[in-house]
DNA sequence: CCCAAAGGCCAC
DNA sequence: AAACGTGGCCTTTGGG
């Protein structure tokens, strides 16, 4: 147990107290680390600041992420949740840089993690529980480290690729070339010679001015308009979007010694995915990842799970047939091999569409032809859709519950049920309880498939660390972390020995969650020198075992 | 000046 | 192509 308080920290082992210097704490933690301890800490204060001073840890409980879990898992006995709030439940991240969260003076973190580990006793699957906090406390262990070492990035590559579509960088308050020179063909083929296609105002009052009769100034509709105004329109989009969000800009205020160092917020997302702070860490665009490059003599290897959700949701129902679907092989070109539907398009906007609660279009129409095949499966989120509708809650496997069904809600229900209830009410409320289910259903889905990739992120943490030798980024290690897919930097001699451990972690995550069920979770795996080269294989092309490895 | 909503687009 | 889940974050716009 470790806790800080100002320029103390306080450990407790065996129930001992000791205080000591924070600034001998990395030598305390190291000179323990032998001995196995699970330390029980918040991570987001403490774990920085050792890593800073070249300590790691292998296990952790966050006080922080266990509270959070534990105010409303599935089956647990309730006692934390019915605490007031204090400051356990606070979001645990510095917000500005400033110093990590010291504790007040009343926050007892062995009284804490006391009513914890009771509450995990005491609920209805105790083992499931501990397996969700201990897996998402090394989860924030394993986003320490990523932010720590940084993803390798080379401004020079970056730059180049700003340089040959937006021309040579200018003051922030004006436009690039690319840009200008589209704006030229945008305005003059709209006949507006001094319109900002920055603004969706002003943008659709012009296309509308010049007979273009659309919604609105989304991309995906303007696709389908056949005006001299959209093609520089497009183009336009894409690269200010560039400019905007990774341009010069974000590489000064992000990349620093050839290293970007997002924040995660682990647990961050409602469903137990990851969410980032600053820099737009989820969301690297495609067109920039070629600057995402390995150190000379070193390797990324880059993996993802392949259709992640859809197997999870396979386990979690205990569906044979679509486990034996995605046997070996690509589960969707498995669910055209069932005859189900025709072809890999087809079987994958079906199960989004059944995943989402798609009621029309394509993916509507789909769905009930993979009901017809798997029904286990297709009832599970089914039943998941029909809790959220009821206002009810629901879980994940590991017993992450969602949020219970807000007030207004509630307050809605009531008077859309009362007696001569106004019929817009009525529209409204059957509304709101279709978007609760659509919540619910994906909510299953999502929420198991982000235990899995904790698990694997876990589990593969591990083995990294035992594969080498000396500080945490001499050996093969961490570096972006995004849902189902893992980049890890390596020497290059050991990449592929990374691609088999990184395989290895994935068959243990499903064995963690499922057992003996025998659902696969193949990886599609490229052992690269940029990110950009780790594209899946085509997707409609051939694909033996989902298995890809480049020079 | 700060702040929030709206529209839009990036990722999974 | 779209509209069916989870997010972050950009610019514009309008309010205090």
């Amino acid at each position: 147990m470790v806790a800080l308080r100002g320029d103390a920290a306080e450990l407790t082992t065996a129930g001992r107290l000791r205080r000591v210097a924070r600034a001998a704490l990395p030598g305390v933690v190291a000179g323990l680390e032998p001995s196995s301890p699970r330390w029980v800490w918040d991570t987001t204060a403490v774990y920085p600041e050792l890593l800073a001073a070249g300590v790691r840890v292998a296990r952790a409980w966050d006080l922080r992420l266990a509270r959070a879990i534990l105010r409303r898992a599935a089956g647990a006995p309730g006692r934390v949740a019915a605490l007031p709030p204090d400051a356990w439940d606070d979001a645990g991240q510095a917000d500005d840089g400033a110093l990590p969260l010291d504790l007040g003076g009343d926050l007892d973190p062995v009284e804490e993690h006391a009513r914890q580990l009771a509450e995990v006793a005491d609920a209805a699957r105790p083992a499931a529980l501990r397996l969700l906090v201990t897996a998402e406390s090394a989860g924030a262990l394993a986003a320490a480290e990523m932010r720590f070492a940084g993803l390798p990035w080379r401004r020079d590559v970056h730059e180049r690729l700003l340089a040959e579509v937006l021309g040579p960088r200018v003051p922030a308050d004006r436009r690039p070339e690319g840009l200008e020179r589209l704006l030229v063909g945008i305005r003059s083929a709209l006949g507006a010679p001094a319109l900002n296609p920055d603004s969706p105002v002003e943008l659709i009052r012009a296309l509308r001015a010049a007979g273009v009769e659309v919604e609105s100034t989304r991309a995906s509709e303007l696709r389908g308009v056949d005006h001299a105004a959209v093609a520089p329109l497009l183009e336009y989009k894409k690269l200010a979007r560039l400019h905007a969000a990774n341009g010069w800009a974000w590489l000064d205020a992000w990349v620093v010694d050839g290293r970007f160092h997002p924040e995660y917020l682990v647990g961050g997302v409602v469903t137990g995915r990851w969410a980032a702070r600053g820099g737009g860490a989820l969301q690297l665009p495609k067109q920039v990842r070629a600057a995402v490059q390995a150190d000379p003599g070193w390797k990324l290897v880059v993996a993802d799970a392949a259709q992640l959700e859809p197997r999870v949701l396979a386990g979690l129902a205990g569906d044979r047939a679509m486990a034996e679907a995605g046997r070996g092989r690509d589960l969707y070109a498995g669910i055209v091999a069932t005859g189900a539907v025709a072809t890999r398009q087809s079987a994958k906007v079906g199960m989004l569409g059944a995943l989402y609660g798609a009621t029309g279009g394509e993916g509507g129409r789909l769905v009930p032809r993979l009901a017809q095949r798997f029904p286990q499966a297709l009832a599970l989120v089914e039943r998941a859709a029909r809790e959220g509708e009821r206002g009810g809650t629901v879980a994940t496997l590991l017993g992450r519950a969602t949020p219970p069904v807000p007030e207004e809600r509630r307050a809605l229900d009531r008077e859309a049920a009362a007696d001569g209830a106004d019929e817009r009410v009525q529209r409204r409320a059957r509304a709101v309880a279709r978007d609760r289910g659509r919540f619910t259903r994906n909510f299953v889905v999502q929420g198991t498939a982000a235990e899995w990739a904790l698990c694997w992120l876990a589990d593969l943490r591990g083995r990294l660390w035992a594969m080498g030798d000396g500080p945490l980024t001499a050996r093969p290690h961490l570096v972006y972390f995004l849902h189902d897919e893992v980049l890890v930097h390596a020497p290059a001699e050991q990449a592929e020995a990374v691609a088999e451990a990184v395989r290895a972690a994935a068959a243990a995550a499903g064995r963690l969650l499922f057992a003996d069920f025998p659902v696969d979770f193949p990886l599609d795996v490229a052992v690269v020198d940029r990110y950009a080269d780790a594209d899946a294989p085509a997707e409609d092309g051939p694909q033996a075992d989902g298995v890809e490895s480049s020079p």
